[in-house]
DNA sequence: ATAACCTGGATACTAGATATCCAGATTAGA
DNA sequence: TCTAATCTGGATATCTAGTATCCAGGTTAT
């Protein structure tokens, strides 16, 4: 799990607060959380690429959420940072050495892909159903002021 | 997701076609598979570690398993070969910068880390439900002379 | 026209996973 | 008792993927 995917959530959270009016550049968002500016800038062309974030270049630009937080979910910005490969790659071992016969070379996914799979579609599953607004409000609970905040520092530039 | 899991899986439920009688040495259940015998045995300590595995030296000596596949869970052995540690680590960007300030330092874990515990939770769940039993039922659905195949093999060194 | 900004490719750096090696310790069997 | 097979665990090397930086474009507000 890169730590991409948490700078992209946070991110988000903290495009939300600066409104829809005022988008953000990249290396606003960076300086606010001290990130590499170069390479969350990656992550949020990611995230243009998915259609979760809208980029604008220019002065004045930056980029601003495509949708409302509640329609984004945490799998959205998960598969878009890390891409759709998944975490158990099968190597089909059982096909190699004295083990793998043309017995089992035409038989379909084995055993131990498919219930791998099961446990990554139950995580895929969690993700998908929750929204990046539970994450805000739950955050918002946590540290009220923090939007304000945020708005403040980007207006002091 | 290291590939160890994988082999360690496939060894454990080989050593259960391999019979609780005989005790199989890392090399010849690296052959078996045609993988690196050296690294394989490092995944067999962990399983030894662990308690899934038992382990003998010297001639007739190997691993064996320390109890019925259906007492095994996948999350068991993944937990034995990848370490406790989370997918999602959780580096505290919120504290870094001009967003971090005293005020969220005492908060509890975020809202990004919560959300992402539970999905890594159902996860686990799911792997903690299947146990290795089930993996090799369907396996010996998909070639039903695996097992028969496995014992002449070893029964011929 | 200028400066602020995104895009995307090329490149370097780094950490972790993969793989090998060796010097003990243990045990079955001759 | 001696030998050979085997595990244990640390040290080390190699490879891969994640992390990070840079630059040469292209776009747009002022
Ligand atoms: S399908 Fe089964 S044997 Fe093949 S790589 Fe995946 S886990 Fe291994
Ligand atoms: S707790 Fe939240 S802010 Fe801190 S590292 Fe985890 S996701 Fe990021």
């Amino acid at each position: 799990m890169g730590e991409g995917v948490e700078w992209a959530l946070h991110s988000c959270v903290n495009l939300a607060w600066a409104g829809p009016d005022r988008a953000v550049s990249a290396a606003r968002l960076a300086a606010w959380h001290d990130l590499p500016t170069a390479y969350l800038n990656k992550q949020l062309q990611a995230l243009a690429r998915a259609g979760i974030v809208t980029s604008a270049p220019g002065p004045r630009g930056g980029f601003r959420l495509a949708r409302p937080l509640a329609d984004i979910s945490l799998m959205d910005v998960v598969a878009a940072v890390e891409g759709p490969e998944e975490a158990f790659r099968c190597a089909e071992i059982r096909q190699q050495g004295p083990g793998g016969g043309p017995a089992a070379s035409y038989a379909a996914e084995c055993a131990v892909a498919q219930a791998m799979g099961r446990a990554e579609l139950a995580w895929r599953r969690e993700l998908a159903a929750q929204s990046l607004d539970d994450v805000r409000q739950q955050a918002e609970r946590q540290a009220p002021d923090a939007p304000r905040q945020l708005r403040d520092w980007l207006a002091s530039r």
